[in-house]
RNA sequence: GGCGACGUAGCCAAGUGGUCUAAGGCCGAGGUCUGCAAAACCUCUAUUCGGCGGUUCGAAUCCGCCCGUCGCCUCCA
């Protein structure tokens, strides 16, 4: 049994069908990937990684918003068009992503090709009277949706009118949204029912989940700060058009913090994914996000990150061993089961890693004594599902080193000259190996072997 | 001001009423092995879960109050 925590219901739900598809909330390609991209797209990475491994049939979505204010200004301090922008960025989201390993989603809509279904989208909103219209620009009438505030336990009545909200005496109500912002001079726009234009913000995701997947998704996520108002938006545009429930499951992720504060836009704050990448590669950063639960927030600290160089040679040892044709095994039965256990509740990766480091260093303990093939086949299945180690392990899957009847009198013959003293001649084979990718770790006379 | 989350060893972190005298990692202290090399491995490191009460046969886990930290209410993953 799968149980993922909802964040509408408050409770753990259970994942029954068998075929699962998930809208998972994008960048808007404004500038280039940040950690808490890196973290919100590694967590939903690994559910579905985890679900295929289960037998699911995952369909995973996410967006690219790439029509907004800070392309627009984007697009004019660099004096270039906010197409352009968008490519640049969207590019360099994929050539970040695809190097910490994120597995990618089956599609990656984009809002600018969404327009004609968001308008349709607007016009049956309009049809529906729940709508009004300021000056080219329309606007979703809040108030009209009974249930408005449910997912971020909002009183709209009430917690709407706090100090932080900037007054539009335009809007009949603060709480209200723009569906569709009529264009200034300059702005990029498209023609529409109401005159020249762009969609609002929240709408593009309403109108992509509608046309990709239906009525209602099964797990729609992103970062814990979208619950409102973006995703309380999008429940109250969709659900007040077709009166199904929209989200089956909603699933947010924890902030990554730095010195006590949220990595965000208007803090400045930002670590870059790819200068993050560039400093502790792909392996440490996933073994930090791992780490922790993906709802908690998560530190951002050097020391923190590099504390898992460690572990992770272990893990590297353990799938490089070459394992020796013993009679007995290695059971490795207990951690995989803990492992799929882990991510069963609520995708526990901080338990699933423990895991992978536990069998490994019984792998690395092991094989002068064991048959630990079997135990490495284990290991890499959940290093598979978490992805880590995945760049070495296809290193490794080009050159199938085995110790045959030659190499282990190599061996013993090598050992016998350290027993003998004789090192030179020891170290001679030990070069030889080298050369072959073997690389021996001596254990007292009990010798391993690895891949290097 | 409104709403919400969190507070576990020096640090990171798991823990959804009993197997918790609390997983895993880092750091630290010992040790095994050792020609070299690099490791690897082992042992130790919270009778205690922010504080005070309560519920219960039983609480880190549930309830109340207090203290502290953070997030959302503005673009945000």
């Amino acid at each position: 049994m799968i149980k993922i925590y909802d964040s509408y219901s408050k409770d753990y739900k259970e994942v029954i069908t068998k075929s699962i598809n998930m809208y998972v909330c994008g960048i808007t390609t404004s500038d280039y990937c940040h950690l808490g991209h890196a973290f919100s797209s590694v967590s939903f990475e690994i559910l579905d990684r985890f679900l295929t491994s289960k037998g699911f049939n995952v369909t995973r979505i996410q967006n690219f918003t790439d029509v907004d204010d800070k392309i627009i200004a984007k697009s004019i301090e660099e004096k270039i068009s906010a197409e352009e922008v968008s490519e640049k960025y969207i590019d360099a989201f994929f050539q970040d992503m695809d190097e910490l390993g994120v597995k990618r989603a089956n599609h990656y809509p984009k809002a600018t090709d969404e327009i004609y279904n968001i308008i349709e989208f607007i016009k049956k909103l309009e049809e529906k009277n729940l709508t009004y219209s300021i000056n080219g620009s329309i606007y979703f009438r809040v108030s009209k949706f009974a249930k408005y505030g449910k997912l971020s336990s909002r009183d709209i009545n009430n917690s709407l009118s706090g100090t932080r909200v900037n007054e539009n005496l335009d809007k009949e109500s603060v709480g209200d949204f723009a569906l569709w912002k009529s264009s200034k001079p300059d702005e990029p726009y498209w023609d529409s029912p109401w005159g020249k234009g762009r969609p609002g913000w929240h709408i593009e995701c309403s109108s992509m989940v509608l046309n990709t997947i239906g009525d209602t998704v099964d797990i729609h996520g992103g970062g814990i700060d979208l619950i409102f108002p973006h995703h309380e938006n999008e429940i109250a545009q969709s659900e007040a058009l077709n009166g199904k429930k929209f989200a089956n499951i909603w699933m947010h992720n924890g902030m990554v913090k730095i010195q006590g504060e949220k990595m965000s836009k208007s803090l400045g704050n930002l670590i870059k994914l790819k200068d993050a990448l560039e400093i502790f590669g792909a392996d440490l950063l996933r073994m930090w996000i791992l780490s922790s639960h993906y709802r908690k927030p998560l530190l951002y600290d050097e020391k923190i990150i590099n504390s898992f160089s460690k572990p992770l040679n272990r893990i590297k040892d353990a799938i490089n061993l070459i394992p020796i044709a013993y009679e007995k095994k290695l059971e490795s039965k207990k951690e995989f089961d803990q492992f799929n256990l882990a991510l069963s509740n609520d995708l526990n990766t901080s338990v699933a890693l423990s895991q992978i480091i536990s069998l490994s260093k019984k792998i690395n303990n092991s094989n002068n004594e064991l048959d630990i093939s079997f135990a490495q086949n284990n290991l890499n299945k959940m290093l598979e599902i978490t992805g880590l180690c995945q760049n070495i392990k296809n290193e490794n899957n080009d050159k199938d080193i085995f110790i045959d009847e030659e190499i282990e009198q190599l061996l013993e013959k090598r050992n016998n000259y350290r027993k003998s003293k004789e090192f030179s001649k020891a170290d001679e084979i030990r070069d030889e190996l080298l050369k072959q990718g073997i690389e021996i770790v001596d254990n007292g006379f009990n010798s391993v072997w690895k891949k290097v």
